[in-house]
DNA sequence: TTGATATACATACAGTTTGAATCTATTTAG
DNA sequence: CTAAATAGATTCAAACTGTATGTATATCAA
């Protein structure tokens, strides 16, 4: 007797695994140091069924970097929901300390931070940003500096770089991780007007 | 008749010719683009000699890294040997300037910003970076907190923080650089006491 | 100068990996 | 129930890396 199931079920239900398997072992290994076998041994399919959804490795991966990039939004999301109007900059920061939390899942940092960079490249990088952390963090910075909060600076070039600020501050190490949060934050005061 | 070289000569012939290629198509194509083949006949030598002088493709990319670490760290040093006794935040400024400067090199930014962190890996791109740029950027900050020109803060977030603040301008777009400069120029002030 | 040794380099090979092509099975539509 | 389409498995042909083995060139001692 045969399990039936929708071809959408079939579909589903394969691609969650390939994601689920390649997110573990691209953020544990890195992108270079996982090979196809292993990711399709632990979603339990063989690489045909792989190649028969993403068009190669690359694609598997700029799946799985959006992936993560939608929990990191949503995480940062659920963390600064219930502050009720608080000043431009005061939201700057606090997105900026729950995006500081959201980056300690394991993994995340290599997939994010390390491998995205230098597998996808500067253009496809910038897209997939362009739709996540870094259009929401234009955003901030463009409110604050509506609002004179922040000096007036150009907006892309000044949301770039807070966002290189808060990515390095992300790779510091656990006991570290309090000097950079204080250190961005008088970054981030020297701003004011 | 055969030309007669040393040994020293040999080495530093076929290890000058594979630095150099490989440099130049690490810089081009990216790291994992560029197979040993392609360099070895771009160098006008075989992988034998390839592996003779280092362990692997890695050793290899760690040279070229090194080597692209030191010129900008010499072209630096010629750009502001000219500056007597600047203010310490003039002389980050000008330092930063210097680097964006530097960073223009073409294939440089592959090397050093895309490639190298995910390549390396964080452990020996830190004991790199400890020995070039970030090592002089460390020391102008701590001489800027010792002289009361900025606010004091830790130093060495403060230092990482900057240097990612400087690597992000580094790939900005040409014409957008000006705008990055000016950006960084300003949250350099904001943390001046 | 010559023979022995060490070093530089070349060639050959084995193991992996990727992606494409082909083939099979299962679901869906008429 | 048959036909078409889609999911997935297997096979295959490059390409690449690193190692092992072989050869040439330089050095050094006698």
């Amino acid at each position: 007797m045969q399990i039936r199931r929708s071809q959408d079920q079939r579909r589903a239900d394969t691609q969650r695994a390939l994601l689920g398997a390649a997110r573990q072992m691209f953020g544990a290994k890195g992108y270079a140091a996982t090979g196809t076998p292993e990711i399709v041994a632990a979603a339990g399919v063989t690489r045909g069924a792989l190649y028969h959804h993403y068009a190669d490795k690359l694609a598997l991966f700029q799946a799985v970097v959006e992936q993560e990039h939608a929990l990191v939004a949503m995480t940062i999301n659920a963390a600064t929901a219930g502050d009720d109007e608080p000043g431009p900059v005061k939201a700057l920061v606090a997105g900026g300390d729950a995006f500081l939390d959201a980056m300690r899942e394991p993994g995340r940092r290599q997939i994010l931070l390390v491998d995205a960079p230098a597998v996808l490249g500067r253009t496809r990088l910038d897209s997939i940003d362009a739709r996540y952390g870094l259009r929401t963090l234009i955003a901030g910075v463009a409110a604050a500096i509506d609002a004179k909060a922040i000096k007036a600076l150009p907006v892309l070039p000044l949301a770039h770089l807070l966002n290189a600020l808060f990515d390095r501050a992300a790779m510091a190490e656990p006991d570290e991780l309090a000097d950079y949060r204080k250190t961005i934050k008088a970054l981030l005061r020297g701003l004011k007007t």
